[in-house]
DNA sequence: ATGCATATCTGGTCTATACCAGTTAAATTT
DNA sequence: AAATTTAACTGGTATAGACCAGATATGCAT
């Protein structure tokens, strides 16, 4: 028996991490396949798997379905506080950012929503779906529930780009407090698709509810987003 | 060639979910070992594995080093501006906090934490170091940087439960501003090993800067979590 | 040039097997 | 009874090979 010295998954995540620091690699740039990297430092492909996946994890790179591996441009710093202004945001951090308006629809919360916002079961509500992204990659799906009640009219405003700013100049209506409610779980067949990731990815989802001030909810928001994609800010004074 | 319908990792996370949920399997409770759960579905360890690992990644059950895998029981609910007390915190939702001093020395500020709290290379700091959990079962590990300048003595407090509470009644300082980063990643070595995790582990990092009235840096405070522990809430008020 | 069928490349997933390294429980010695 | 060794069990990590499905590029026919 040859005392093979089996080749580690970490000796493969340090050569990766290499190459992308060295330059080699830049943002967006795509990593050989998985089968040539095994061939190049003589592993098979599970191990080569495996050193992807970890340095998935760790953000370093991501996945496009089926069309390779690539190393992950910088995330987005994101106040959600101030989420309003996700457009400006991006682009002053030097991306181009988009947002794509999925759906449109007026519905009546049902149960689970109406639990979520405080509201009753069957207020009339204006559903608007969005992706939005930096680059060409996708980077979060949101879902926002607006209270019709409220914002008469909604539905017929242009909400691609930003709901706040609606809400602010149509509507005199400011905003009070905002509950964030924030967990690390894992994207939907759906989401992931849109997100072009593949089912099962580490996702942040964010919930936030605002209210008027008066103390009325005015709109839930419910975003999955990619999770290496992003970087949480978020200042507090007492 | 016979037909043969290979068994899916998504039918091994069915089946557990649907364990859990019955409630066959309850918080904290072991799951049968790999082998195990693969014989009985009639597949192998690998495909056990990775229906395993989306569970993971979802939060409903996490492994101990080496001695199985076990049902993930309910998030901590964690407000990081309210951050100072834990202990009431966790105790209130009904669970057993620990924590654990690990080390507390004093240093003077190198490059790197120099330009996170904003003050100057080799002013003098008091660090800490604690093991945070939830029953028995660690979740976070911190570590808290002290300006000795703004807080002289801190070191020969006991800071084991709450510093917050220390700097409110020793140093009359009050809190002002805060400011939160947050991203998802994966634990280091040290980290993963003392949070009973494996290495590369899926963790949420959480850097709080915290300033006094007049705008001074009091401390900065740096969390390693387990992904799967932690629900972010966060109440903002403009 | 344009449109379409096709071959090829990529990751996604599975079978089957092997050995290692901590953990834990059982057997043995003291 | 207590301490110690040993064996069994657990997850952690590899090798090797196979087939599938979506994405992409190729080449042929129009």
């Amino acid at each position: 028996m040859t005392a093979r010295k089996a080749v580690t998954s970490a000796s493969v995540v340090t050569y990766l991490r290499s190459c992308i620091n060295k330059g080699d690699l830049n943002p967006d740039d795509k990593l050989p396949s998985e089968r040539e990297i095994s061939e190049r430092l003589q592993t098979t492909r599970v191990t080569t798997r495996e050193a992807l996946k970890q340095l998935e994890a760790q953000g370093v790179i991501y996945r496009s379905n089926r069309r390779g591996w690539f190393v992950t441009p910088d995330r987005i710093k994101y106040d959600p506080s101030k989420a309003m202004f996700f457009m400006d945001y991006v682009a002053e951090q030097g991306q181009q950012p988009f947002s794509r308006e999925l759906q449109k629809t007026k519905i009546k919360a049902d149960a689970e929503i109406a639990v979520m916002m405080g509201v009753p079961i069957g207020e009339p509500l204006v559903e608007l779906q969005r992706l939005r992204g930096s680059g060409v990659r996708p980077v979060y799906v949101e879902r926002i529930l607006l209270r019709e009640k409220l914002l008469p009219g909604i539905d017929k405003k242009d909400l691609e780009n930003s709901v706040s700013r609606v809400i602010r100049n149509d509507y005199q209506t400011e905003y009070g407090r905002i509950d964030l409610d924030m967990v690390v779980g894992s994207l939907s067949v759906t989401d992931a698709e849109l997100l072009q990731a593949p089912a099962g990815y580490t996702s942040i989802t964010i919930q936030r509810l605002s209210y008027d001030t008066q103390g009325e909810v005015l709109e839930l928001d419910l975003e999955q987003w990619r999770h290496d994609a992003l970087q949480l800010k978020v200042s507090l004074s007492s």
